[in-house]
DNA sequence: ACATATATGATAGTAAAACTACTATATTTG
DNA sequence: CAAATATAGTAGTTTTACTATCATATATGT
């Protein structure tokens, strides 16, 4: 992917900020401080204040962003989304064999994410490491329904959707494509996040990259029922 | 199971309370009201003051029990995983087939909870829906390697690896026993949320628990690899 | 060039949440 | 039955999440 996209913008859900911050200096310190803060001191620890103070401007500032921290991290949710989708499209350009791309797009998302120079002011693996431990928190709440008619949640179902079609090419009568692609998008963040912290929940094995394999293995296995 | 379990304690991990909710009557009001709090208002609106007044008593009161409220939500996550082993235990009593036993457990782990008359201050309804929201954010934190030395999750290992035996009596050389085991307890939670809140990131079909029938069929071809 | 819009910064303030310290009362026990 | 102990209640403090106000800097349009 190299340099490809240093002029591809990912579009988020402008609904989730105030004013968009990849439209000025500050607001990109924002995006890009925000992630070295989270990624630190977690979500919960993590306040205006503190950011304010990293990046070196004003609470009020950031509020004329983003309404709350919540929807900070909502924001860059939906851009690795956004960013993930982008990835597969551009990986399963030309790959003509429908089980070649499903294999792609699995190891697309679940595989560790390398530093790589687009988006600059955006640590993708920082990003990731958010992705893995605070994501799901976006969902997770009361005001999911409030959101999801907000159309928050819109990438995210398009990014399944994408997957789910491969398996459909496979298969066409399989059941439980969207339950499938789920399970392994939501899947391979937890296991990452065990092997770090809670390694007797997962299986590390020496010399493969065993979340990506064990995945790949269920999406080609499963939808053959 | 009926009456059976009426004079049995779920033991909890004594380090997530200050004092033993169920040593006394107010303490069991607290975890009581909790259940019928968090479900209906969600973790984070979830205050203390809040819980106090609708069990009438003091804030003070109940930080006499627990540190946070992040413990309390600890303690009624760990009560459940505890709950769920004995569930398991009981059910697999006596059933040699071993292919059976792993079909039993994933059910147990997965399918939706009925209302029942044990342990009768805990709503069991309201408390799958709170794990099913909740229960993840008790680990997906920055203290979880604080919590984990000191044995917070062993009650949800013992659960894993209970199941994670069957499956290596099915087939001893399976590589992925316990990836397989937390993906399709972690995994039933996401569908079940999805199907309420997000129902295009998982598939519902008439006439069959989904679910279920799909982590079912997951464990069973999984383990043959 | 100058008025005007727009962006940012600095400061202060409010309400609720999270937690602590202290006081009062009930119960146990020696 | 007095002293010790457990439990409950009241009143704070600090932090967080947010709002409001005003000053200043920069950009834009005519």
């Amino acid at each position: 992917m190299d340099n490809l996209l240093s002029n591809i913008k990912i579009k988020v859900n402008d609904k989730v900020f105030i004013k968009d911050p990849e439209s000025s200096e500050l607001g990109k310190r924002i995006v890009q401080g925000t992630i070295g803060l989270i990624d630190e001191i977690g979500f919960e620890q993590f306040t205006f204040k503190k950011l304010a103070k990293e990046i070196k401007t004003s609470e009020a500032s950031i509020y004329r962003y983003f309404d709350s921290k919540h929807h900070l991290l909502v924001y860059i949710t939906l851009w690795y989304w956004g960013w993930m989708e982008y990835r597969i499209v551009f990986k399963l350009m030309n790959i003509e064999s429908a089980e070649e791309r499903l294999t792609i797009a699995v190891k697309t998302l679940t595989e560790v994410i390398e530093e790589d120079k687009d988006f600059n002011h955006i640590n993708k693996v920082k990003l990731h490491r958010i992705v893995i431990r605070e994501s799901s928190k976006i969902y997770l709440n009361k005001s999911v329904d409030n959101e999801n008619s907000e159309g928050f949640f819109l990438a995210y179902k398009r990014l399944v959707e994408r997957v789910v079609k491969i398996i459909l090419e496979i298969n066409p009568t399989y059941k439980y494509p969207h339950m499938l692609v789920s399970t392994i998008i939501e899947g391979a963040h937890h296991q990452r996040y065990f092997a770090k912290h809670l390694p007797r929940l997962t299986d590390i094995v020496n010399g493969e990259d065993a979340v990506t394999t064990f995945y790949q293995k269920m999406a080609l296995t499963q939808l053959k029922d």
